[in-house]
This record gives structure tokens, sequence and C-alpha cells, in this order.
DNA sequence: ATCAAACTACGACCCTCATCGAACTAACAG
DNA sequence: CTGTTAGTTCGATGAGGGTCGTAGTTTGAT
């Protein structure tokens, strides 16, 4: 599974429509935050690898829901996608995030994780 | 939901039903405050004074949408409300949502701040 | 007691959203 | 090409939420 099949498929086509960090908004980001689902997507994200496909979250939901979800986070500007083979990789838009809202993604995170 | 905290029973019963600090939930916080309207009293709760009426508010909204925002706020755990008179002041819970979610609020605000 | 000010409660409306299933597409292995 | 894997797209659906208007409540003033 850990394959270390060499990237052709690069950043240049594979990756979905995602905002630049002067167009993220706040209600945005708060409201693809307030989802219990996503919310643990993002969690993950914090504390696994950097990358991840959809299928390695094991969401209790469907996949349509699921791509669903992971748009969602994609257009507030919480994560970037990109193509890996068959495999929709997301990473989580730390440093962005934390440019343009200093602090937000960090707090909600530890608020996060003291929480069920 | 009625929870009957036991805090302040010093002035009488002119507060409204609001969960304790072990009650708040993240989502319910992060939903409340991903609506522009109750971003704007949160805000302007901020930074006025620390106690401030619905009307003082001047929202864009009807005085029954009003009611309704404040109490979002008031059930995620928010804000406080008690009676004054006539009125029904609003008081940020400041403190209690710090011990609970380290930096959150101060991120948002600070976040909002930066915003249209 | 009566009146006004400031909210609250209750429906109603419409629109958003989380969810699903079924059909479709993209990439890769044989 | 065939088949599989992994996502996407497209309705449909049902719940929830933001908005309003009207009617009711509470408090203080006259």
């Amino acid at each position: 599974m850990a394959d270390v099949t060499e990237t052709l498929t690069d950043a240049h086509d594979g990756c979905l429509p995602e905002p630049s960090p002067e167009e993220f908004r706040l209600a945005a980001v708060l409201h693809a935050l307030a989802d219990p689902v996503r919310l643990r997507i993002v969690t993950e994200l914090s504390s696994g690898q950097h990358e991840m496909a959809c299928q390695a979250f094991a969401l209790p939901v469907t996949k349509s829901t699921s791509t669903h979800h992971f748009r969602v986070l994609r257009e507030a500007g919480v994560i970037r996608q990109h193509r890996r083979g068959t495999a929709r990789m997301s990473v989580l838009r730390e440093e962005e995030l934390e440019r343009r809202f200093p602090g937000l993604l960090t707090s909600i995170l530890r608020a996060a994780r003291l929480q069920p």
C-alpha cells in the first residue's frame, strides 16, 4: 500500500479548485468546521501524515457524502486536494490558515482533542 | 435542555437557561459563530461595554429574528442573558469559554476584526 | 388600571444542507 | 480490452435553520 510510485501526477491538473488565502471567509471556515464529520477529518489530518486519501478516514457515511464533506472543506480553504493514482489526497492548509487567521485552527484543533 | 445552574442565584430569576462550561459543545459554538449576524453580536459585545441590550445592536433583522440569534448564542454557551427592566442584557461568557476552549474565542474575534 | 417599550412565542415560508443510492469517470493492473 | 479501485455527479429526501409577521408577555411609567 505504501507504494513509492514516483509522482508524475503532479500538481498541475490533479488539483481541485480552491480559494486563495485572501479569499478565505471566516464564516465559511467556521461553518466547515462546525460539522462532526468534517471536524474529524481535519483532526485526523492534523495528527497523521500530512497527506491522506479519503478512504483512509473510514468515515461513518457513504462515499458520496464523503465527497461532499471534502468539497466543503476544500472550498472553505481548509484543505487542498490532488490526485495520486486513483486516490484523492487531502492536505491541511495549516500555514495559509495560520497566516490569514492566526491561532484559529490551532485553538479549534486543541478544543476538538479535548472533546468526545 | 433547561439546565438550572445554581450559579448566581443572587440575582433572582431574570436569567435564561444556559449550559454549564462542561456542557459546551465545540460544534455548537462554531455553528453559533458561523452566522454573520451572530458573529457581529459577539464582536460588538467584546469591544463595547460588557453588557448590552438587544436593541443596542441595531441588527438588520426583525426583533423575532434577533431573539432567535440571541438564543442560539446563549444555548451554545457563548453569551449569558438576564433582565434589566424591560431590557434583556447580554454578556459574553469570555472566561468560561477561555477555560473550556483556550484561545478559541480570542482567535475568532481577532479573525472577525480582520474581515469585512 | 392603562399604556408603551422591549422582548418572547408561535407558525409559516423557503432555502440550505447532510444524507443516500445509482450511475458515471479516472487511473491503474493484467 | 476487462475489471477493480477510488471518487464524482446527480437527483431526491428529509431535517434544520434564518427570516418574517402577528400575537402574547413582562416591566416600568403615568
